[in-house]
DNA sequence: TTTACTTTGTAACAAATGTTACCCACCACT
DNA sequence: AGTGGTGGGTAACATTTGTTACAAAGTAAA
């Protein structure tokens, strides 16, 4: 379940250094974070494969992600799902959404094992970034680079056949160690990744190495 | 060609005229947004199929889609080539990737015949949204529109089948009054989307209006 | 009307992916 | 050594979509 805790101040001088340690915050001093967390919030805590948010659940808080893994997920109309991405402390979750005039999530959060995720009010988001131009600008990017990293993916799914996609997954991610679970970042089903991967082994464009991922073969 | 005018302080003011319809400066009047368009900015005129920016390019201006029409095309590393958006006048063109660090286009925008596309320098406009929060919100609220939009197509690519594409499509466009236009929004070649058209047209889940546009038929 | 041009429907086949089922390798535990 | 569970390879078949080609229907101009 997740843990609700109400904070004594001491506490959330701790919560500064994490945060702290967050791009959008790098032109903060200390100061100017502990007036941030002036502003209601709440931290979260959760276990393996809990639900931090809801798809259509509407979302007022600026979700930040301060320790441990999270990954979103779409879809579910009709069965097919896919991983959207993974989160690594520290990042936003989400934030893209954030302003949203129908500002239901339309992607599902899930946790990790051991993952901290702090909520900020997301009006004293609004004022504190309108007080701090830099934070502004370092916000307006993060949106606008999960802006790109969408494009990317309908030009995934759009225009690339299976082959194709899984090039781009090892060059973004280095390799494979989990087929099953790359087949849910690449939308389709494990045996039909696993023909695909066999195919391309075959024809010598990836191989395996020594603890079994799969990885691209540089020319 | 794309013409660049300079223009004379009187026309200024008429693009401050279209500018005023458009929601995101709803809260401002004209004297404010004389003072916006006292920053570097063009005007652009476009012929049918002329790109307004190209696949690639840095993006270093707000692109104000004033008069006409245009939309936003992804894809071409192998062929394949989907049309993200239809926009009209009066609308901001791509604003979600402006702030962005890697601020190159991740789509090219053409345009239809006769339209002006407004080009205002990007720091100007960080500058006027600081001064003017209902803009910054505004604006706000449209990236995190567009995110929820790029998001809802990722679902559609990603884990629907076409006859699922095609009725949303149905839902939010009303009807397919080109099917080889409507082919290329739903990513796919147009006999394909012809077969799926007659097997729904069979199954009694789309009809043919009086126009010959394929529409739904209500339960 | 004729002509040229564009759009659409459709057929036949190819390629890609889904579905289901089964086997095997590996690993933790007893 | 046995036992059970998990993840991965693969085979056989079904379904979806791409590809190509062609004919029919509409449309605009002469």
């Amino acid at each position: 379940m997740a843990v609700n805790l109400s904070l004594p101040d001491n506490i959330d001088i701790m919560n500064t250094l994490d945060i702290k340690n967050m791009s959008l915050f790098a032109s903060c001093n200390e100061a100017d974070l502990k007036l941030l967390l002036q502003a209601p919030h709440k931290l979260n805590v959760y276990r393996k494969g809990q639900v931090v948010i809801e798809r259509g659940t509407p979302c007022l808080s600026l979700m930040v992600l301060l320790s441990g893994k999270a990954e979103s997920r779409l879809g579910g109309d009709e069965g097919r799902e896919v991983i959207v991405e993974s989160f690594r402390a520290p990042r936003l979750l989400a934030p893209i959404f954030l302003f949203a005039q129908d500002n239901t999530m339309p992607v599902e959060v899930r946790a990790d094992d051991g993952t901290e995720v702090l909520f900020i009010n997301r009006e004293a988001f609004f004022e504190f970034m309108r007080a701090h131009p830099s934070v502004l600008r370092a916000f307006l990017g993060m949106i606008s680079e999960r802006g790109r990293f969408l494009s990317d993916k309908v030009r995934s799914f759009a225009t690339k056949n299976l082959q194709s996609r899984i090039s781009e997954y090892l060059e973004i991610h280095g390799g494979i160690s989990s087929v099953a679970m790359a087949a849910e970042h690449l939308g389709v089903k494990r045996p039909s990744l696993s023909r695909v991967l066999a195919k391309m082994l075959a024809e010598g464009s990836i191989k395996k190495d020594n603890s079994k991922r799969y990885i691209l073969i540089k020319k």
